[in-house]
DNA sequence: GATGAATGAGGATTCATTCAT
DNA sequence: CATGAATGAATCCTCATTCAT
């Protein structure tokens, strides 16, 4: 008796992953606004009504299409920060990794800019939520260096962590616009290097 | 007797200019998909087919808008520039002057990001020209600097534009959507510190 | 308590059915042009884009209305073809039943050549093959003569199709046109007789 | 004093056919409809009040561009009628002359099919002068034949016209659709001898 | 006689979403 | 739970034509 039960469920959760990742495919390859729910179920194999039967709305699914996204990629960031020491080592990591996942998927990657920073939903959703988890990742790593004395104590990390992602989404957003290309190591040994090190030139030691 | 207006007689220059004027105050207040064509003739107080007269498309007026914005902004900066001298303080002076424009007008930042960057016909348009014209400015300043010895010349000049502009966006993401305020001057110092003297903690000097 | 009635829920090939009947009605009295997406839907009594749901677009709705039209004509002359003999007899029949559908529906054979034959996507559609099934009645009745020894055998005979059909639509155009009369029986008679006798006065027959 | 009364008469005289060529190579170009207004007027290098100036509106350009056509081909057909002898060799003039009419300016009869001979303002018309008086060459010609005997007498002569030219109509249709080639020479000898022999089979004289 | 600014009206099409069955 | 019929609202753009200067 309650297999069926189980049975059933089983059935939900599959039809609502089957939805999303079909959403997930429409909106990677026609973007958000040119993906209509109907293109969703007809993929899915169901029926509009059906879609809404799962989730309220179309922004629903764009917005859980991408909390899946940031999902993978934090489990795997957590992961494999897990084997690395030193401040830099780890920030770095975090850097190629975020690029890496820029040049994976950059289709969903500029569904969040396009389609979710910028609109009034975003600011208090569970995807924001999701986001400031994985950037906090990398906040924790400069706050570990910190107080391990390898940063300076005095450093505003919000803002650190603002310029190391403002500027991957800067720099990779030709590459993001299908021109151009993104090597991501150098680019990431550049970005350290320059949050470490700075830009001025070294003083003369001596006189 | 009825309170319709009839529309005065103005020659190209001063119409296109009233219209972009209307155009630019609408997308300011309701974005610009939220704006219909019919809204800015209205506010212009001409008909619809008159915009379409002076501008191709709906499109075409977000793009000039922005350009003349831009322009704006660009003449400002250049002429404050030539007033100080010290890359550090020039650096901090376009950043300073970034992050007011910000808080001046979040709107038409917004709309930047929001209909412009991410679409398909910016890269080559003619704001996009723009843009670069207004962000080449740092990197001017930013090779001035290398060339005076202040900054270190391997520095990936390119990159330092993308992680300066890129954060300060990154960071004014929340006044950009109405959350928040923006506190330019405090910013532009940590920026600048981080910028010029990085983030690593300062050698300990002896053995 | 208001006007307004409620659309009955029909099923897709019932609603097809009325939209194509509504738009039957409209072009036949507005013509292709005059007629609104809109006015069709209100005579069916659903809303636009219900049409929209079913038809493509306004231009489908054209051709389909068409396509039934020729569907319904060539049911009728082929079955009546079955029932006479001799090719003369046959001929007259085909040009004399042409005649008469022109009479019954000017309207519908207007659309034909205003709307349809001339535009581009005409060649290979639907119904171009439709109206090639039509007009491919004569041109069998034809080959049967021919073969029966009843017509010369090396006769060209599409051309001969041409003249026929083309001189009818030609002399009927006037009639199309909302000018004059149209007596079916005696062109047809005469059309036969210019066909089959030709128009060069008999040779004496001695001398 | 009246030199420049004269010369004023000329410009006018030539403003009107620049217009007129402007509109007929447009037209040709890009059909009726998809021809504004203002692209003549720019063609023309004149400002679209202008054209309105001359010509009351953009139909009247049509009517006046295909009068031109008219005009032209019917003297040339009626000269070349001068030289000619004999009823068949006479018709067969005037039919490949309209067949090579039809080559060599497709565009300028399409216009007559599609925009012009189902109009409702077509019936009356000047151009519908020209046009019959254009027939009607082929008219006298079977006229003089059936006067001469060489026709039978109690022939339906408008119907034969109407045979001939809707005949060349329908089968150069593709043709003029941009489909397929013409050969005016064999059709039109084609089209001669159904015209003449008939299509009946010569009946066996004896017994 | 020419200019060019301004108009007015029209019309197809798209989609997210709901509701009766 | 699934179906799929029905909706409603929104909007861009085109063009022939007129009229003040």
């Amino acid at each position: 008796m309650d297999g069926s039960v189980k049975t059933k469920r089983l059935d939900r959760e599959q039809r609502v992953s089957h939805i999303l990742q079909a959403a997930r495919e429409m909106f990677r390859e026609k973007g958000y606004r040119d993906t209509a729910v109907a293109d969703i179920a007809a993929r899915t194999g169901v029926v509009e009504a059906n879609v809404y039967k799962y989730f309220g709305a179309k922004r629903e699914l764009l917005l859980k299409v991408l909390d899946a996204w940031y999902e993978e990629m934090f489990g795997e960031y957590a992961a494999a920060l897990a084997n690395v020491r030193g401040t830099r080592a780890r920030v770095r990591l975090l850097i190629a990794r975020h690029l890496k996942s820029i040049k994976q998927d950059p289709a969903l990657c500029r569904l969040m800019f396009r389609e979710v920073r910028s609109e009034e939903d975003y600011p208090g959703s569970g995807l924001h939520a999701q986001n400031r988890r994985y950037t906090q990742l990398l906040v924790d790593v400069l706050k570990q260096g910190a107080d391990a004395g390898e940063l300076r104590s005095e450093l505003p990390l919000p803002l650190l962590r603002d310029m190391i992602y403002g500027g991957i989404e800067h720099h990779a957003w030709n590459y993001l616009c299908g021109r151009g290309g993104l090597d991501a190591e150098r680019i990431a040994d550049q970005i350290v290097a320059v949050v470490f090190e700075g830009a001025a030139a070294p003083r003369r030691r001596a006189a």
